[in-house]
RNA sequence: GGAGAGGUGCCGGAGUGGUCGAACGGGCUUGACUCGAAAUCAAGUGUACGGUUAUCUGUACCGUGGGUUCGAAUCCCACCCUCUCCGCCA
């Protein structure tokens, strides 16, 4: 959520760079609500002002056993008025916040002006696509002919867009991991953090999943709960109505989680293989940073995202994300995409995002300034990385002529010292 | 699921219809004392939204949402959450 002050005092700024990310601010939509709210406000306060003071002199004058009688008939005429407007300043605060709630996040200045993905600026390539001798395979063959990735069965439990994983394979996704989760928490100052998988509409609404995009979520009607579709839900919730000293941040957070996504708007989009499911596991980093040093936090943010792929040896990219291209509540967003052999292209793995303080304005999340007032902190997050996406890369980049699996070594201990995954491998 | 207790400011904790935005204590800030610190003393210290603007001022907020009343932190109703006991259970 945008800060209102900053919309009523500079709208035709705030409607101009909302434009660049495609989003047509209703200008005049939004004077015509505010001008309506500032003076059924002012009528209804100073009705109340008037009411007030009546009630306090009843009190008194009934105090010292004086006749209230006038006095209550002209309270009472103020009665009928006063809820109407009270209950009209209700109706109309409540539009502005649902107007608030559906604007986006302002782009940051540095971010790339464009329209759609086209427009998104590479800023380096690292490690060198393999070449192999042989026609390569995708991870649903590779995996399918290892007999330990199984969509068909998957597909018998819970329908399309699930997978089952097994033996070796299962194990490789778990090692995945523990292995990302102990590079965070070992060399890169996180703390780990276990949470909910379910979580409440609030959560959602001080992420910016509601009220937007409830049809991106599964929803457990009876309970009114929402399954997590990130870890961020979650986290970055962790400091919802809360305010911490400032000399405390930044905090770091990581979370192994499932993620669900009803992918309701992806119909044949990757439907083949593990690339766009209902259910994968993320291992997800969140920051809560001092308003002035967030986009330091960011760059620290992805090298750490950065760095698993370096210590697994797949060649990746760096992208930054076009006005047009970014997420509704991100003001900076840098995506990595692995190389995957088979398509002959980088695919998004992860994407690490400044919010600043549009999530922590909804969720008012905050911190103690050097002033002692309390000031909206800044929120980042970063997938480091989806372990799924990690999964298919590696089955990819490291299959060999015979349809095996080379584990990477930074991946062995965690396999029991297993250097090749093989029809056979459990 | 059943029974009981409770949810108040940064924290603890008073407050059962009227000047309560809220006693008291702690914390924090500033000042005094001190070479400095501690201790002590004094003062200050909620959030949000308006109006006016270096000021001052209005309104709302005591789990959430309704209701009663001239007036609600205080009374009534519903819901949520926490704790204790019982039941059930990975």
């Amino acid at each position: 959520m945008l800060d209102i002050q900053q919309l009523r005092n500079t709208l035709p700024e705030v409607a101009k760079r909302l434009a660049t990310r495609g989003y047509a601010l209703d200008v005049s939509g939004f004077e015509l609500l505010d001008a309506t709210r500032r003076r059924i406000q002012m009528h209804t306060e100073e009705l109340q002002s008037k009411r007030n003071s009546l009630a306090r002199q009843i009190g008194q004058m009934k105090a010292k056993g004086e006749d209230v009688t006038e006095l209550m008939k002209e309270v009472g005429g103020l009665r009928f008025k006063l809820d109407t407007l009270e209950s009209e300043l209700k109706e109309i605060q409540e539009q502005i916040q649902a107007f608030m709630l559906s604007v986006p996040n302002l782009p940051h200045e540095t971010v790339p002006v464009g329209a759609t993905e086209v427009d998104n600026v590479e800023l380096r390539k690292v490690g060198d696509p393999k070449v192999f001798g042989f026609p390569v395979q995708d991870h649903v063959s590779l995996g399918e002919g290892l007999s330990q990735l199984d969509f068909a069965v998957a597909a018998k439990l819970s329908g399309s867009r699930f997978v089952v994983l097994r033996g070796a394979i299962a194990k490789l996704h778990r090692a995945l991991a523990q292995f990302m989760l102990d590079v965070h928490t070992t060399e890169h100052g996180y703390t780990e953090v276990y949470v909910p998988y379910l979580v409440n509409s609030a959560s959602m609404q001080g992420t910016g999943q509601l009220p937007k995009f409830a049809e991106d979520l599964f929803h457990v009607a009876e309970d009114d709960l929402y399954l997590i579709p990130t870890a961020e839900v979650p986290v970055t919730n962790l400091m919802r109505d809360e305010i911490v000293p400032q000399d405390c941040l930044p905090l770091k957070f990581v979370a192994h989680t499932p993620c669900f996504r009803r992918e309701a708007g992806a119909a044949g989009r990757d439907t083949r293989g593990m690339i766009r499911q209902h259910q994968f596991d993320k291992v997800e980093l969140v920051q809560f940073a001092h308003p002035d040093r967030s986009y330091e936090a960011l760059d620290e943010l992805l090298s750490h995202a950065e760095a698993i792929l370096r210590k697994l040896d797949l060649p990746y990219r760096v992208i930054a994300l076009c006005t047009g291209d970014m997420g509704f509540s991100a003001a900076k967003t840098y995506d990595i995409e692995v190389w995957l052999p088979a398509q002959s292209t980088y695919r998004e793995i992860s994407s690490c995002s400044n919010f600043e303080s549009f999530q922590s304005r909804r969720m008012q999340a905050r911190m103690r300034n050097s002033r002692g007032k309390p000031e909206l902190l800044h929120t980042l997050n970063g997938s480091a990385l989806a372990v799924g996406r990690t999964l298919v890369a590696l089955l990819e980049n490291f299959q060999n002529e015979d349809g095996s699996i080379s584990i990477p070594g930074a991946l062995r201990p965690y396999m029991g010292g297993l250097e090749k995954i093989a029809p056979t491998s459990n």
